[in-house]
DNA sequence: TAAATTTCCATGATATCCCATAAGATGGCA
DNA sequence: TGCCATCTTATGGGATATCATGGAAATTTA
């Protein structure tokens, strides 16, 4: 089984921008690490640019190293190329759990999002999140509302059984 | 894993041009000089010239090293080849980190780019920019809205799962 | 020998490591 | 099925190492 990031979590920022990474979380991170093993402490990637920045993602080595190699497919010196590498290396770093699960978010960090002593993380798959809990909210409302405002043929869910495999 | 540039760091420069290359960009360098060894000081190249001449781009000797094979299968006398080698081996020089991870940079490369006292070290996976904060914001902001302008079926993050594996 | 480099040492701020603990979760076993 | 021992998790505090930076001394260059 290829585990995926499930769940929310609301964990403490203390005074150093240390936060617990959610257990089940830290599991998934681990399988992403190739050069994870006992003993070392997994790395992944977190993401804080974008359109939305309004939350940071974490990404785990091997997801992150797909959507590189893709990005190299593009030509060298070409502006797309540019614009992606711009927002997913220039606005991203590596990160490393630490010998308790924890991660520490700089400054920087906690700033691009609003954090001060509390952050949600929310599993999304091949990626979490991590968001200040009153915008993690209004968020979630958001979506509900605008979910609710859906004509019945626009409705993801429904709309998922017709892809293709 | 193979280490990227990732990241952005904003750092002094002195009044003799010396610079603080971010500690993880160091890593990288180390990583992708192959006659690294603890104890010596790691080489890379800073490419000063190319199509955008308002920054310099930092590779590790592996990754120039690509970037030149590419350029040698070009044909001997095309004009083609020509260019790339105009820029990319004579607009360019080697660099040397000293023991506390700085380099110089010289009058003529900070007059290149316009940098006076500080500089922004911008990560681009394979490479890395160096950058007149000014000019960098500048180059940020334009990215940002030329990307919140595009047709949905521009956007490169959505036209990137179309690329073949 | 003046100017420009390069090498060496110094320091505050930050980040990392190490140890400690309380609350839950887990599991064994009578 | 009730109780206890153990492990895991989330969290905190203090010690230590690393990083970015500045300045002085030594060396090279012009």
């Amino acid at each position: 089984m290829i585990r995926r990031f499930r769940g929310e979590s609301l964990n403490k920022v203390d005074a150093k921008g240390r936060v617990s990474v959610p257990a089940a979380f830290r599991r998934v991170i681990e399988e992403g690490d190739p050069d994870f093993s006992d003993g070392s402490y997994p790395n992944f990637v977190i993401v804080y640019g974008g359109v939305r920045s309004t939350c940071l993602e974490g990404y785990t080595i091997s997801s992150i190293t797909k959507v590189d190699k893709l990005v190299s497919k593009l030509p060298r010196f070409s502006r797309e190329r540019e614009i992606l590498e711009r927002f997913i290396n220039t606005q991203s770093t590596y990160m490393q759990l630490d010998e308790t699960g924890r991660i520490v978010l700089s400054n920087r960090l906690k700033e691009k999002i609003g954090i001060k002593d509390e952050a949600i993380f929310a599993g999304m798959g091949e990626k979490f999140q991590i968001w200040e809990p009153k915008n993690y909210q209004d968020e979630v409302d958001a979506l509900n509302s605008s979910f609710k405002n859906l004509p019945e043929d626009e409705n993801p869910f429904l709309k998922l059984d017709q892809l293709q495999d």
